[in-house]
RNA sequence: GGUCGCUUAGCUCAGCUGGUAGAGCGCCACGUUCACAUCGUGGAUGUCGCAGGUUCGAGUCCUGCAGCGACCACCA
């Protein structure tokens, strides 16, 4: 049967039936009665849902194959292992989608109106929705797809709707007029974390506000005092100046503010400002905000277009005066002769009247940051309007202990820190969006004044009894049925079985991006809403990021597509490099224009693994393997030693694990596997697994190397599910033994100490040490690769002696050795070394190599070096080039001369090592 | 500005509780011995950012400095 398999590793051939054979097997599903009843412990996982339109990157490649190798794992060491997939609807996201889809037809969503609109999004989502989750099964995610849920479900709709009430029945929720971060394209407020903040070269400009003329006489002494904001017109009016990046907002000005200690100004409060342009008089007034140190220590406030500014109308009373339109126009309030213009046309029209008036001072260069829109990076438009809130102080407190007594743990670590201090200063958080797809906000207005906030759609107004009622027309932010995503998928608000079985879940995995907007609500969510945290550990993975470390992303066009990955060099190529890569906290770095050797670990090994294994099922051959205890007495070294490694790379494979260390537990069991397996377990059992072998030595063999593949696909299979499980299927099996029906289901291999052989692996130390040593000397001394030598030891121990002895064969096949004598002497010509045991290795060269050509070589090399050698040592002797030549350049030399220092030193040293002895 | 982190081989990074510096890729040489050239064997390359300190011993702990980065908050 073993001729069957191809000497190259083709994941296409296999990797598709294999999932299909798994699916068929029902291996991904567990439901609530084999918790509840059958008493197995659960271990689950809720994904990340990612966006309904979204299509598989490396980052879902990267995150999914992390809560894969957790699933699998937990499901062999025997746990209830669920791992719920899902989409989210993605608001501001999935409507642009469809938006730009319109707009192709020339169309709007409002030429459809909005209920047309959102059927529209619908059957977009129905057709091409959702292909992310088939995507995810070729990377072999196994997931139980019957469970497979969308944050527009009803049932989650259900419990958005319950959570909106439950906390607008608590005060938690209210409306109010605030500074959001708007949007004046996509029309709709955004996040703190959505307006994405940017570096950018701004200007600063100074404008002049005339002072009232009453203010005068306390201007002139104000400016005394040293108040560097006022300044005269010849000897005319007095007038101050302040700074602003947005000028065009100085039309919405309705004060100037001063800090309440700063004695340059305090008998201005109170003073009265002609604000240019507008004809309005404005006040000055004094608030803690304004830094004194900061320009002259005066700002103009301007509360409906800047967020610090509106507070400062809260606390001083001044008038609150929005003269800006939803698309960032000047609106009605503005003066006529800028209504109607762009903010930016508004700005250059504002400097320009200033200007002209000569109530521009002048402009000064400044970098700040300016907030972009996180979809359609239009600069964001601080704005005053009527949004819908949550209050998150009372949220966060039980959230916030969770974390501090260990309840949640994060990893890595720094993390807590992070969301701590996040949780210490949380704001309240803002849940409405001017979109038309997502969750209606469940909030009705009657035309009597009456504001209804119900489960069920109400058909009449409690209070007056009017059919006449209006729903806000906001949906919610997307965040706000995220962040019930861990029990909602469970069917919450009802109470159900498994609600029961798997709610609390244990792993969330995540990207740290999202640790605010998603991760900590889920924490409060779980909290406020289930009275227990809906995880116990986060696990942050880092970013993709590209050679030039930028992170992956679609509109740089450095990304690298996970299926064409998979089609390329398979699941577990791509599966193995993503873990091996991604060390505890570190960025994953993959470089686009390269894939194939970004990549080449993974398909190298696979392939590896894939050989090895043809090879060990072509040597075991089709008769019946004896159990480990009954061929016991049978073993060899080579069989304890790599039984030993064995267990020693489970238990360090478990740790690492619980330990999120998959970095760890990917090269481990990489070394274990080629380093140990491969390169020496396989080459010294190849005589012993040969049909004419003494019987017993080769039955031991058979079940050890039955047993150390089992327990190494099982260890691999987590991580490289596809080639493990279609050799393991075709592995011989002991006599007696029960075989698991697949793979995927076996038991986790767990490390036991009694089957730790510390003789065994001390012994193969040493055996590895002389072999690797006698191979380093016949290169070094070139022996042709076919030539047999004789190896002289002295200083063994009767233990290494005997071992030696008994590896006459293995010493033959591994380093090419005819004879071994172990009673010393080694006179004559040849290689000496020391091993770390202390042991001496003499090998003799006479008649094994030409002597004199290689003395004559040696000599010929060594007197080449010494030639570059006596050059580069005249150069440095020469006062002209050490003086003159750049110190680089000499240092280079300098170093070049100890380099060859050292070459001739040994070369002599080999020299000595043939000619000291008599031929 | 605040907080956190990073600086180890040409590149990307491991090195978890202090005990003789590691991996992958790349590089050099040799190799068609029947699992694998997506391979084998051997080799070269590091004053572990700089300066101090603790210790028998420090890449690992402490302090300072320099450079880089992330996040948060932003000063008009």
């Amino acid at each position: 049967m073993s001729q069957e398999l191809a000497t190259r590793f083709d994941p296409r051939a296999i990797e598709p039936q294999r999932y299909r054979a798994w699916q068929e097997g029902g291996y991904f599903g567990v439901s609530a009665a084999e918790v509840l009843e059958g008493g197995r412990q659960p271990y689950v996982i809720v994904i990340p849902p990612p966006n309904v339109t979204a299509v598989l990157h490396m980052g879902h490649g990267l995150n999914n194959t992390i809560q894969d190798v957790l699933i699998r794992w937990r499901r062999m060491q025997g746990r209830a292992s669920l791992w719920v997939p899902g989409t989210d609807h993605a608001g501001i996201a999935t409507q642009n989608v469809v938006e730009r889809l319109l707009a192709e037809e020339g169309k709007t969503r409002h030429d459809l109106g909005r209920d047309a609109f959102v059927e529209e999004v619908w059957s977009f989502v129905r057709e091409t929705g959702g292909q992310i989750l088939e995507q995810l099964k070729a990377i072999g995610s196994t997931c139980d797809w019957d469970r497979t849920r969308f944050t527009l479900d009803e049932e989650l709709s259900r419990a958005v709707r319950e959570v909106f009430v439950h906390l607008y029945d608590k005060d938690l929720i209210y409306r109010g007029e605030y500074i959001i971060n708007w949007c004046p394209r996509c029309h709709t407020a955004l996040s703190n974390e959505e307006a994405e903040p940017e570096e950018s070269e701004g200007r600063l400009w100074h404008l002049r506000y005339p002072l009232a003329e009453e203010a005068w006489t306390a201007a002139a002494e104000a400016a005394g005092r040293g108040a560097s904001a006022l300044g005269r017109d010849g000897d005319a009016r007095w007038y101050l100046t302040v700074s602003t990046t947005r000028p065009e907002t100085m039309l919405g000005d309705t004060g100037v503010a001063v800090h309440p200690s700063d004695e340059r100004y305090r008998d201005l409060v109170g003073a009265n400002v002609e604000l240019p342009l507008t004809g309005r008089t404005i006040p000055i007034v004094a608030d803690t905000h304004v830094d004194p140190e900061f320009g002259s220590g005066m700002v103009k406030v301007t509360p409906a277009h800047d967020p610090n500014d509106f507070e400062i109308a809260g606390r001083t009373g001044i008038d609150v005066l929005n003269v800006m339109t939803e698309d960032a126009h000047m609106g009605e309030n503005a003066p006529e002769a800028f209504r109607g213009l762009d903010r930016f046309e508004a700005r250059e029209a504002v400097l320009a009247a200033l200007d002209a008036q000569g109530l521009l001072a002048g402009e000064s260069a400044h970098t700040h940051a300016v907030p972009h829109c996180y979809r359609c990076h239009t600069v964001v438009e601080p704005r005053l309007s009527l949004q819908w809130f949550v209050k998150m102080k009372p949220l966060a407190e039980p959230a916030l202990q969770a974390s501090r007594d260990g309840t949640i743990t994060f990893t890595p670590e720094r993390w807590k820190k992070v969301y701590e201090h996040w949780m210490e200063n949380i704001r309240d958080w803002c849940i409405s969006r001017q979109l038309w797809w997502g969750h209606r906000i469940p909030v009705w207005y009657c035309t009597c004044g009456e504001v209804i906030v119900s489960r069920e759609d109400p058909t009449s107004c409690p209070a007056c009894g009017s059919d006449q009622l209006e729903q806000d027309p906001d949906v919610l932010d997307t965040w706000f049925s995220s962040w019930l995503w861990p029990f909602s998928v469970f069917g919450w608000p009802e109470e159900n079985e498994d609600l029961d079985a798997f709610y609390p879940t244990h792993t969330l995995s995540t990207a740290p991006e999202i640790l605010f907007f998603w991760v900590a609500r889920m924490i409060m969510a779980g909290y406020e809403f289930l009275g227990s945290p809906p995880f116990t550990q986060v696990y942050l993975h880092g970013t993709v990021r590209d050679a030039m470390g930028r992170k992956m992303s679609k509109s740089l066009g450095n990304g690298i597509d996970p299926l064409q990955v998979v089609e390329m060099f398979g699941a577990d190529a791509m599966r193995f490099t993503l873990i091996n890569s991604c060390a505890v906290g570190t960025d994953i770095f993959l470089d686009h224009e390269d894939v194939e050797g970004s990549f080449s670990v993974g398909r190298n090994f696979a392939n590896k693994i894939w050989n090895a294994g043809r090879f060990a099922l072509m040597s075991l051959g089709e008769g019946p393997v004896k159990p480990l205890a009954t061929v016991a007495d049978a073993l060899e070294l080579e069989d304890r030693w790599i039984l030993s490694r064995l267990n020693h790379t489970a238990g360090a494979a478990t740790e690492n694990l619980e330990r999120f260390r998959l970095h760890e537990v990917a090269e481990d069991l990489y070394h274990f596997f080629w380093g140990e397996v491969c390169d020496w377990y396989l080459e010294l059992v190849k005589g012993r697994l040969a049909e004419d072998a003494h019987q017993a030595t080769r039955e031991a063999a058979r079940t050890t190397l039955v047993t150390v593949l089992d327990g190494a696909f099982r260890l691999l299979h987590p991580i490289m599910p596809f080639v493990t499980s279609e050799l393991w299927a075709r592995l011989p099996w002991p006599e007696g033994q029960e075989r698991p029906e697949d793979l995927i289901v076996a038991a986790w291999p767990e490390a036991a100490p009694d089957r730790t052989d510390e003789d065994a692996e001390a012994l193969m130390g040493t055996f590895r040490d002389l072999v690797i040593e006698v191979r380093r000397l016949r290169k070094e001394y070139g022996v042709a690769e076919g030539t047999r030598v004789t190896v002289h030891l002295s200083g063994t121990t009767p233990s290494f002696a005997a071992m030696v002895a008994e590896r006459e064969g293995s010493l033959e096949r591994l380093a090419r050795v005819n004879e071994v004598v172990t009673s010393g002497g080694g006179d004559g010509v040849g290689a000496h070394s020391v091993l770390h045991s202390g042991v001496e290795i003499f090998l003799p060269l006479k008649g094994v190599i030409d002597v004199d050509r290689e003395l004559e070589r040696l000599r010929g090399e060594i007197s080449r070096i010494q030639d570059l050698l006596t050059g580069t040592e005249k150069r440095l002797a020469n006062e002209q080039f050490v003086g003159r030549a750049p110190e680089e350049v000499v240092a280079k030399e300098r170093e070049k001369a100890r380099a060859l220092g050292e070459q001739v030193a040994k070369l002599r040293e080999k020299l000595e090592a043939l000619e000291g002895a008599d031929r």
